[in-house]
DNA sequence: GACTTATTGTTATCAGCGATAACATTCGCG
DNA sequence: CGCGAATGTTATCGCTGATAACAATAAGTC
């Protein structure tokens, strides 16, 4: 029987570690994005706030090399962040700025650290127990 | 001593599972995609080629059903491949069109298969021993 | 202190990947 | 036959990230 035959396809590409991972990165960054859309926040805008909410008068800069982020990108988000009133920016010396959440930019962090923290959790509940624990450090070995 | 009196950050976001599997998958991507470049292909078209290498005669649709594309993307990407001499399209009906690899594209197919076996082979090494069977089935279950 | 080098913030532009909406043609089913 | 579903296609958009260039400023060197 050919599998012309069937309107499953042969797929060979789920044994590469690599797809599997874009994969995985595709599906569920679809689904956090949506939920972190209701706060009026992408990932980056999220991941950035957290970091400055950890490292308050933190720079642009050393926020992006943290981020893996090019300067040069930085200047759209921090523009969309003080825009919405999240943060505010203080200038440290001639060239640098220094970055701190507004209390706006303090709650809205909170409500989405909170999605963030509900969706982790469900996004483990799908892996079997016995793989759950090797994830996180597997995915850490991987870039750090 | 504040972490301000040094460069690095305090960095929250490595224990999300979700920013880790991002992040992964970005530094992962780019690296592959580099070496793909060397032979003229993007991630998706290695990945369509194997596909129809693996299901000659499939239609694009099925084939974006399969790797979760946009029908209307195919359309371009098809077109790469075609203009490449790398696949060749024939009518199946009056709508539908089968996808063959051509030789050449046979060829290229290997050559990227290779490639990628290589580069997974490289990525798995850097996974401690005792996480590195965990990483496949655990990323499975995060999409499948 | 002067000079050179590095860093910062910025503009502009581009590429990859994916999404949505709309449309004409054709197939398949009742 | 007729109608709903599927196919291929066009056009357009959004997110993420990358590169190149530049002016201003800070920091290190002699």
């Amino acid at each position: 029987m050919l599998q012309s035959m069937v309107d499953t396809l042969r797929d060979p590409l789920p044994d590469f570690p690599g797809y599997s991972l874009r994969r995985a990165a595709n599906a569920t960054s679809a689904e956090l994005s949506a939920r972190l859309g209701t706060l009026d926040l992408r990932q980056v805008d999220a991941s950035a706030m957290m970091l400055i909410e950890s490292n308050p008068g933190v720079t642009g800069s050393a926020l992006a090399r943290q981020l893996d982020i090019q300067r040069a990108n930085m200047v759209p988000l921090l523009k969309r962040l003080e825009d919405a009133g999240l943060i505010d920016r203080a200038p440290i010396d001639g060239k640098s700025q220094g970055l701190e959440l507004t209390t706006t930019g303090r709650e809205r962090v909170t409500a989405a650290r909170h999605t963030i923290e509900t969706f982790e959790h469900e996004l483990l509940a799908r892996v079997p127990e016995e793989h759950r624990a090797h994830l996180l450090p597997a995915l850490n070995a991987l870039w750090q």
